[in-house]
DNA sequence: ACAGTTTCCCGTAAATGC
DNA sequence: TGCATTTACGGGAAACTG
């Protein structure tokens, strides 16, 4: 049912979805149409004060399904539900609920005549969550994916009024399949034992350990205002949005949290760095590089996360490439060298640079013609000193391909003497 | 009927808007309600095929109202218009048409019955434009000025089947009464005559001067691939959610053609820049400087302009304080000094200036407890050598601002050192 | 006051019509 | 086939409602 087509069991309120429904027994050819109805909550027994009807062809006729094996089928197109404003005021009938955790049933009858005996069929969905806005989405998957990893049941649709627990294994392993589901790719353990820590607050956990409903879905996270899986879908969005092809590249190390990305980084050389999602801020990516100062003294630096706002004003390989620090000694420098553990950064990240890095505008002789490019470099102050020996390409604020088409305009000396200047030798 | 509210007239459908009536005479107390009723279309005398009605309570009695001094006077809220598909094939009936080009009316009646005698009232609007969409919103309100400005009819409805011209300074009149009421201020004669100048491909031209309808909405300007009106309309968009308060302030000189701004600039110091719309592109703005090359050619540089993308992850006045150009010297600076005739830039954008430069980071002793701020800083890279003496504030990446905390941290010598560094020299 | 929920509607993308 | 128009619906914000 793709009202959201990889999240389904969610249906939107007025917007339409899909259902596919095939009968999977031969029938002998009959000489009349079977026809199917659909109804949303048609034994009344959800929990819900909230009533829905179903608007668009409701009922409709099965046909031949060549896809289908020649089997009969019928697909529902362009179905709404739509709520009925409850004019009674038979309210309060029940422990009030969240809406994402209401679970409905839509419903499918037909009736056969088959050898003068007419027989009534009537079949139903897994329970599905109706919601009014997309803003409801992620608390209404957290539900569908809860129902079906704690119970085999087929309809409770008061599921909900008293949620079981999981255990940490079975949730970790849907967790991961989310990702490769929904961004193409799974979940390693390390990845997951950092998720584990986060979901159970402690540092090491059997599979068994027993993780509530409310921990996943409804308690905030200690000391945020936000929860696990709040956290958790606003970097799927942001992943799929803004940096689906280096997550499938595996180049996001992403859950790994502070303590851990320093032990990496500690032995590492300077300029290595790390990609992970923020902690603290909803959809957040930042990444972290160790530098050393000139008391050998090694130093973590992460920048301020970079969200959904900012990555659609510059894709998030070009920051990697063009991103600059400037410190005290006032020379514009990318501290990003290797991704870790120790990967070039242009290796790995190249492929997915995609502004392309300006071409240099020729000025033309009269003058305005054409315009003049210009690109948005992200750029951090920081007042330590920082000693990473400079490498050419750092030492200014443009990408390497640039700094090639001045090497070709620039007499060797020249080159040479820039590379010698005061600030790199300060 | 504010659907929009600044645009009048213009419906959508199935969106709602409101319409308030006010009876202009008084009425003896009566001893029953009047009720008004809505329609759209009532007399089907409308040219075109597309026929709607309104939903919502479309029927509604008058009462006392305040603040029409006790008149009677009724207000219908939430009404919306929705397209009745012609299941009839009554089509081909006149040529077809823009639908933005389609005058419908909306009608009210109602019935008095005084003294024993029954009186039918009915009145119309001024002709409506009935869209789908807000992409028409553009062409539909060019239709209302049109007919407003050139008619004084009450229900022309044919209007657009032989839509009359205007002269000049009478459709002038109206674009800077756009500019005044859609973003608070006007268009001065200079920016005026620039427009006059686009309408008519003219360079002088009388008031008098009869323009068509279809030089302003229908063809495209020569050589590009919108109409005129499209372009202005693209450029009050642009102001009115990206630089409002530096339109209002009077920075933008916005309407200049090329040959006039080169004019304007070329005796003024070097650094002197202005702010123009672009004409290529649609919601586009650039910024213009004079510099002087080393054999003390004149030159002029325009920025690849701006729109609406760019500014949502920058705001202008940020980019005018942060534009860096890098030149072969390697020294990035920025390169607008003064606003045209010669306003310092920050006198002039100060005040508009938002995301403060950052607080420089300290570095805390563990390391990562802060992030590193960090922003987006517009670069371009031109290969001709500029020779603007470079001033200090323009040597490095970096606001004035976090200069003064700079200069603080270093000793008095080592400023010097890097101000005669040999990139400055070369 | 307020939080959960729904409604409103712009703006982009896709579908539809002609 | 291409253009004009409408429909679809995500997403942010306002309105609603207990």
């Amino acid at each position: 049912m793709p009202t959201h087509p990889q999240r389904p069991l969610v249906l939107k309120t007025m917007i339409q979805f899909t259902v596919k429904l095939r009968l999977l027994i031969k029938l002998p050819d009959l000489n009349y149409q079977i026809k199917v109805k659909a109804t949303i909550d048609k034994n009344a027994c959800t929990i819900s004060n909230r009533r829905f009807v179903l608007c668009g062809t409701h009922i409709k006729a099965m046909n031949m399904d060549e896809s289908a094996n020649g089997n009969l089928s019928v697909e529902f197109r362009h179905l709404q539900p739509k709520e009925m404003k409850a004019s009674g005021a038979n309210k309060g009938n029940e422990i009030s609920q969240m809406v994402t955790e209401e679970l409905h049933s839509i419903t499918f009858e037909t009736q056969i005549c088959l050898c003068g005996l007419t027989i009534d069929l009537e079949t139903s969905c897994l329970p599905v969550v109706m919601i009014s806005n997309v803003s409801q989405l992620p608390n209404a998957w957290a539900s569908v994916i809860w129902y079906n990893l704690s119970t085999s049941e087929l309809q409770n649709l008061a599921f909900f009024n008293n949620p079981i627990p999981v255990t940490l294994s079975q949730l970790l392993e849907v967790l991961s399949w989310q990702f490769s589901s929904y961004v193409g790719r799974g979940l390693n353990s390390d990845q997951l034992s950092m998720l584990a820590e986060k979901l159970t607050g402690q540092q090491i956990t059997s599979g068994d350990y027993q993780l509530s409903w409310s921990k996943f879905c409804k308690e905030h996270l200690p000391g945020k205002s936000f929860t696990f899986w709040a956290w958790l879908e606003a970097i799927l969005d942001l992943i799929k949005k803004h940096i689906l092809p280096l997550w499938i590249d595996g180049c996001i190390m992403g859950f790994v949290n502070k303590g851990k990305e320093r032990a990496l980084l500690k032995d590492k050389k300077p300029g290595t760095f790390l990609l992970r999602f923020s902690e603290s801020n909803l959809g957040g990516i930042t990444f972290t590089w160790v530098s050393q100062s000139e008391n050998g003294e090694v130093k973590f630096h992460s920048v301020e996360p970079y969200n959904k706002g900012r990555l659609t004003a510059l894709p998030f390989a070009d920051i990697l490439r063009d991103y600059k620090v400037i410190s005290t000694d006032n020379i514009p420098e990318n501290p990003l060298q290797y991704l870790y553990p120790n990967i070039p950064k242009d290796k790995a990240f190249g492929k997915h640079y995609s502004s392309q890095p300006n071409e240099v505008s020729r000025p033309t002789e009269g003058g305005t013609k054409g315009y003049v490019p210009s690109v948005f470099i992200p750029v951090s102050k920081i007042l330590n000193n920082s000693t990473d020996p400079p490498s050419p390409s750092d030492l200014l604020p443009m990408s390497p391909s640039v700094y090639a088409v001045l090497r070709e305009h620039l007499s060797p000396s020249v080159m040479e003497t820039a590379l010698n200047s005061p600030y790199t030798a300060e």
